[in-house]
DNA sequence: CTGAAAGCGCTTACAG
DNA sequence: CTGAAAGCGCTTACAG
């Protein structure tokens, strides 16, 4: 069992010699196994699978002078997007391209110059952005890029924002069970769906004739929705708080309980994207479900179309958000101040 | 500023037709600028970047016969590693190389088996990966292989685990705040990471003369922890849980409250990972933070001596756990049955 | 210090 | 249906 030898892969040549056919004829088995005479396929068949043998894509590459390469960029040090990151990656891999991980340092500047870079070097085939790159107007580019982020952008156009349905399912909700005054703590808005989450509610509270305390800019922290809550005055009427993402709406319930409010008897509090610790908090957290995985994917499609020049793909539903209620919100007190 | 033209990158023919010389010397200039003559040098900088050129690699790759190509290996679906991976694929970048990420659905076999995969593709100069590949026996091979779990492997054989210091100073503060008896909640046993603290946990405990009521094997979920928890004995005396992540703590905590204990009132948890909702959480919760961006760094470094034969580095200071005291853990109550 | 030539492993017209 | 030839854009001996 000594297999050490650093062992050359097999070349189209040495499968030509073995299966006695000139290498065009392996190439051609290569493209289309049908184009070949049966007899002759077995032959190519057999001397491919005794080999082991896999085209060289570097060479297949530089002969059709298609990288199929694809990057894929995203903000160094951030962890979240790990899942639309390997969904997108498998995708990609399904339809025959190579993804190139690029994390950069630095915020949405940085990101957009990277990825102008990666333009300008004519090695990707397309470029999907996973952290935000600033929603910079897109010019007309030699390579396709799509941004995960925005797309909702695109889904607004539709009137199908997918942050819509749940922003105003979750302040319906909230409504129903006799709230009357919100908060929202948004997320960084040089992101698109901050952005997004933010105008919905802003929509929402307006439309159901509801009142809203503010909507406090925020960078996803925690903190921000700590201090958003810290800084709320004593005779505040807000009884529930719309929070951007998990990490904002545990700061804010961290914010109540330190000024003596009680979660959710005091203040109702609803996160965003289902953070796994969120389900075994005291109080749970109240959320909306995000399927990275299939946001991940979509992107992906998207961008594999408009490689292609085909129609880009209708939003699917699979995207639509999912609200989930738990221990985080109840009734308003009778009584704020009591 | 109408620049919509697929521009078609500049050849390195092309550069040596505007510099006046042989695409030789510009190929040499982009080897080594200092093995041309300064004013021919002049010639090639400027048509450089006159054109925005850029070498194509593919067809470097193609002449060199190195792919400078890594792959980066992770589980599909896992959000976890996503700030390994950016640290670990920056690292690459700064050494020259591209890096392909492969997520791979399924479990570590499965993982093993798309390495072995890409090891015969032979178009791969390294392999990382950031989820456990179930510790096979590592065969000798052609291509380097580094699986971040399993770096501890590594350090446990210089005597340096780096969990084990960790788990060692969590055990004797609780100690040295009065607990005698302990409940470790492992995570998955197929991680390296996981035995590693089941292990050291189990050691510190007997070196101690503590009291363990069982390491429970888990899966890293909160789940897990809720479990570990509401199973125990009502006559339990156990007032300290070790758990191997936070998720599992977090569980922990709330199969405690389900039961009508108070944390850390009743039970101390300790947690693993700093994840940040757990600062904001009530109790905060007393966790290990890990540097993961060093983690993929480190890992990556260690591929590419590897790679390049060098003797793998030392196991940097900077892994080093940094034990984080919250809320979540206090003094054992005087009885335990009062 | 510089250039002409060969060749990396493929694919794709072009003939037959 | 199959093969001989050209060529993708580079790098690297080999001459000069």
């Amino acid at each position: 069992m000594s297999e050490a030898r650093p062992k050359r892969p097999a070349t189209i040549h040495e499968v030509a010699g073995l299966a006695g056919v000139s290498h065009t004829t392996v190439s051609r088995y290569l493209q289309d196994k049908d184009s070949l005479k049966p007899k002759t396929r077995i032959k190519v068949e057999f001397a491919v699978k005794t080999l082991d043998y896999r085209p060289n894509l570097v060479a297949r590459s530089m002969r059709t002078r298609r990288s199929n390469r694809l990057a894929i960029v995203l903000a160094a040090g951030s962890y979240f997007p790990g899942r639309q990151l390997s969904a997108a990656s498998e995708t990609a891999h399904r339809a025959g391209y190579q993804v190139e991980v690029v994390s950069v340092e630095g915020g949405p500047r940085a990101r957009a110059e990277r990825i102008e870079d990666l333009v300008r070097s004519g090695q990707v085939e397309g470029i999907l952005a996973i952290s935000s790159i600033g929603g910079k107007g897109r010019r007309t580019r030699s390579v396709p890029i799509v941004e995960i982020d925005s797309y909702d952008e695109q889904l607004h156009v539709l009137g199908e924002l997918a942050d819509a349905s749940a922003v105003r399912e979750i302040i319906e909700h909230l409504s129903s069970l006799g709230h009357r005054t919100f908060l929202h703590v948004a997320g960084d808005q040089t992101f698109t769906s901050a952005r997004n989450r933010k105008s919905v509610y802003l929509e929402t509270i307006e439309s159901l004739g509801l009142r809203s305390a503010g909507a406090v800019d925020g960078d996803w922290s925690g903190q921000s929705g700590f201090d958003a809550i810290t800084s709320l005055p004593d005779d505040s009427d807000v009884t529930a708080v719309v929070a951007a993402n998990d990490l904002i709406a545990m700061g804010a319930i961290r914010g109540a309980l330190s000024r003596g409010w009680t979660v959710p008897g005091d203040l109702s509090v609803f996160g965003w994207n289902d953070d796994e610790l969120g389900r075994f908090t005291t109080p749970s957290l109240s959320t909306v479900a995000v399927d990275f995985e299939a946001q991940g994917h979509d992107a992906m499609h998207r961008l594999l179309a408009e490689i292609r020049g085909e129609p880009v793909p209708e939003p699917s539903n699979r995207t639509v958000n999912h609200v989930i209620y738990r221990e985080s919100i109840a009734p308003p007190p009778p009584d704020r101040h009591a």
